[in-house]
RNA sequence: GGCGACAUAGCCAAGUGGUAAGGCAGAGGACUGCAAAUCCUUCAUCCCCGGUUCAAAUCCGGGUGUCGCCUCCA
C-alpha cells in the first residue's frame, strides 16, 4: 500500500484513487519566461521519479503538467525582449523541454498551455459567476472568497488571519482583500481575448483549475508543486474547482520542499539563482538527479559544490558497480548456484522488497537508496571473489539495477566499452610488457590511455577497460 | 501577529517507542609489481530542560536556533 504525506490533512494517507489502478496527477509547471533554475528541478525531478514509481506498481499513470505562458512576468520579459508572449513561450519551452530532458525528466502525457485552454477557462469563470462566488468589477472577474466557505482550509489558515498577515493594499473595488482575480481587463499592448465581459486575459490561478478540470475530471487524485504552491496558488485553486463542482478538487496534495544555495533563499536580488542552463556546463544533470532524491522531498534541502562533489561520488559508486556487472557480464558461462551466489540471488529479492517498503512509504528516496548501496556492496565482494562469476547471475543482478534505474534513472547504462583496434592493440602490448615484468613499459602505456580517457584496471580475471565518464 | 518546516557523526542524510540506515571525507588493514576499483575494521547516544513510559532521537510540555509562507516566487 503505497502511502503519501497529504497537506490538506497533514497527514500521511494511503493512495486510494478515484478510479481504480488509475492516477491522475497535475504538476504546477513552469511559467516560461525564463531558464527554469534549480529549484524547479527539484520539484520537477520528484515528480517525475513519483510518476515512474506509479507506473512501476502497476497504476495507469496520467501525469498532465501545464506551461503557463501568460501571466504578468510572460508579459514583461516578451516587452523587455522585444518579442511577443508567443514567442517568448515557444522558445522557453523548447528550452525546457532541453534541459528537462538532460535530467532525465520524461515528458508529462499532457503539457497544455494557458493560451490554448482559454475557453475553458471561461467557462469555469462563467460557472462561477452564475454560482455567486465571483464578480465583475469594471471589466475585471474577481473570486469572492468569503462565499466559499472552506477558504483556508489548504494553508490552515482563516480569512482573518489571512489579512492580519497581508502586505497587500487593500483594493478598495473588491469586496473582501483576499480576493482575488479571475480575468483581468485588457491593458494597452498585452495579449487579450473576447469575453463575455469584454476583451482581457485569465489570471494566474484559474488556468490550473480550468486545465485539470478539463484533463483529469472533477477530481484528481495527486496535485502537485512547490511548497510554496501551498498559499494563495493551490489554496485558490480548490476554491475555484470546488466552487464549480462542488465535489472534493484533489484527493491529495503533494509540496515539494525548498532548495536553497548555500544557506540562501534563492532570488534574483540576491543575485544566486543557478538555472540548469547554466549548470549543465559543468555539471553532469545526473548528479543533480542523484542529488534531489538523495533526501526525502518534502525536507529543504541545501544546494552547494560541496554536496555536488559528495552526490557525484555517490552515485559514481553506483555506476561502478553497474559497469563493473555489465564488463564481466560478458565473459562467463552459466552454472548452477553455489551457496554464496543463492543467497545473492535471495539478497535481490530482498532487496526489491525494502526498495518498494522505502518508496511506499511517502516516496522516501533516501532510504531506498540505501537499498542500492547496501546490495552494491555485496556485489563488489562477489565481482573481485577468485573463484569466479556465473552469467545467470550477474545477468539477475544487473536487471534490478536496470529495474530500479527505470524509475531513479539516474545510472549510466552504457554498456562495457568498446575498444578501437588501435587502443587494443596497445592494451594488448601493456599485457605481454606485464608478462615480461617490464613494469616500466606498462606503466607507460597505461599512463598513455589515460591521457585519452581510458582508464585500465588489473583485476584477478584480466584487465578492465573503462572510458572515462563525461556528459 | 497567524500558519508551518527543520535541528541526528567533520559533511550530506534516513530513522517517529525497544539500545542509531546509507553516502562523502578521515584513520588503519587486505588485495595489487605499482596503481585503480573493491573489500574489512574504525568514526554519533540524536539542540537544551522537564515530563510520560519497563523502554524515547522517536510521544507530551517548555525553551533555544535556523528557515519558509501569509506579495501572481517551485
Amino acid at each position: 500500500m503505497i502511502k503519501l504525506y497529504n497537506t490538506l490533512t497533514r497527514k500521511k494517507e494511503p493512495l486510494e484513487p478515484v478510479k481504480e489502478g488509475k492516477v491522475g496527477i497535475y504538476a504546477c509547471g513552469p511559467t516560461v519566461y525564463d531558464f527554469f533554475h534549480i529549484g524547479n528541478a527539484r520539484v520537477f525531478i520528484t515528480f517525475d521519479v513519483l510518476r515512474r514509481y506509479l507506473v512501476y506498481r502497476g497504476y495507469d499513470v496520467t501525469l498532465v503538467q501545464n506551461y503557463t505562458d501568460i501571466d504578468d512576468k510572460m508579459i514583461n520579459k516578451a516587452a523587455e525582449m522585444g518579442i511577443s508572449v508567443d514567442e517568448l513561450a515557444e522558445r522557453f519551452i523548447r528550452n525546457y523541454e532541453e534541459d528537462a530532458g538532460a535530467l532525465g525528466i520524461l515528458p508529462a502525457d499532457f503539457q497544455p498551455r494557458a493560451t490554448r485552454h482559454i475557453p475553458q477557462i471561461m467557462a469555469l469563470i462563467q460557472k462561477l459567476m452564475e454560482k455567486n462566488l465571483a464578480y465583475e468589477v469594471e471589466g475585471d472577474i474577481y473570486f469572492h472568497v468569503e462565499a466559499f466557505p472552506g477558504y483556508g482550509k489548504l494553508s490552515q489558515q482563516n480569512l482573518e488571519e489571512l489579512i492580519l498577515g497581508s502586505r497587500v493594499e487593500i483594493d478598495e473595488r473588491k469586496k473582501h482583500p483576499m480576493d482575488f482575480a479571475l480575468w483581468k481587463k485588457e491593458k494597452p499592448g498585452e495579449p487579450s481575448w473576447e469575453s463575455p465581459w469584454g476583451r482581457g486575459r485569465p489570471g494566474w490561478h484559474i488556468e490550473c483549475s480550468a486545465m485539470s478540470l478539463y484533463y483529469l475530471g472533477d477530481t484528481l487524485d495527486i496535485h502537485a508543486g512547490g511548497q510554496d504552491l501551498i498559499f494563495p496558488h493551490h489554496e485558490n485553486e480548490i476554491a475555484q474547482s470546488e466552487g464549480a463542482t462542488s465535489k472534493s478538487f484533489s484527493r491529495h496534495w503533494v509540496h515539494v520542499g525548498y532548495l536553497n544555495i548555500d544557506q540562501e533563499k534563492m532570488s534574483k536580488s540576491l543575485g544566486n539563482v543557478l538555472t540548469i542552463r547554466q549548470l549543465r556546463e559543468t555539471v553532469d544533470p545526473m548528479v543533480i538527479r542523484f542529488f534531489m532524491l538523495s533526501a526525502h522531498y518534502r525536507t529543504p534541502i541545501n544546494f552547494s559544490g560541496e554536496y555536488l562533489e559528495q552526490a557525484s561520488k555517490a552515485l559514481e559508486r553506483l555506476n561502478t558497480t553497474v559497469y563493473n556487472l555489465e564488463e564481466r557480464l560478458g565473459k562467463v558461462k552459466k552454472g548452477i548456484p553455489d551457496d554464496e551466489e543463492s543467497a545473492l540471488l535471495n539478497l535481490i529479492e530482498n532487496s526489491r522488497e525494502k526498495f518498494m517498503e522505502a518508496m511506499d512509504d511517502d516516496f522516501n528516496t533516501a532510504e531506498a537508496l540505501a537499498v542500492l548501496f547496501d546490495l552494491a556492496r555485496k556485489v563488489n565482494t562477489y565481482l573481485n571473489r577468485p573463484q569466479g562469476q556465473k552469467e545467470n547471475i550477474l545477468e539477475p543482478v544487473l536487471d534490478f539495477y536496470r529495474e530500479i534505474n527505470g524509475i531513479f534513472g539516474f545510472m549510466k547504462e552504457q554498456g562495457p566499452a568498446v575498444l578501437q583496434k588501435d587502443i587494443e592493440e596497445l592494451v594488448a602490448r601493456r599485457e605481454e610488457a606485464r608478462r615480461l615484468k617490464d613494469w616500466a613499459s606498462a606503466d607507460a602505456i597505461r599512463a598513455q590511455l589515460k591521457e585519452k580517457g581510458i582508464i585500465l584496471e588489473d583485476t584477478p580475471q584480466g584487465v578492465r577497460t573503462i572510458f572515462k565518464r563525461r556528459w
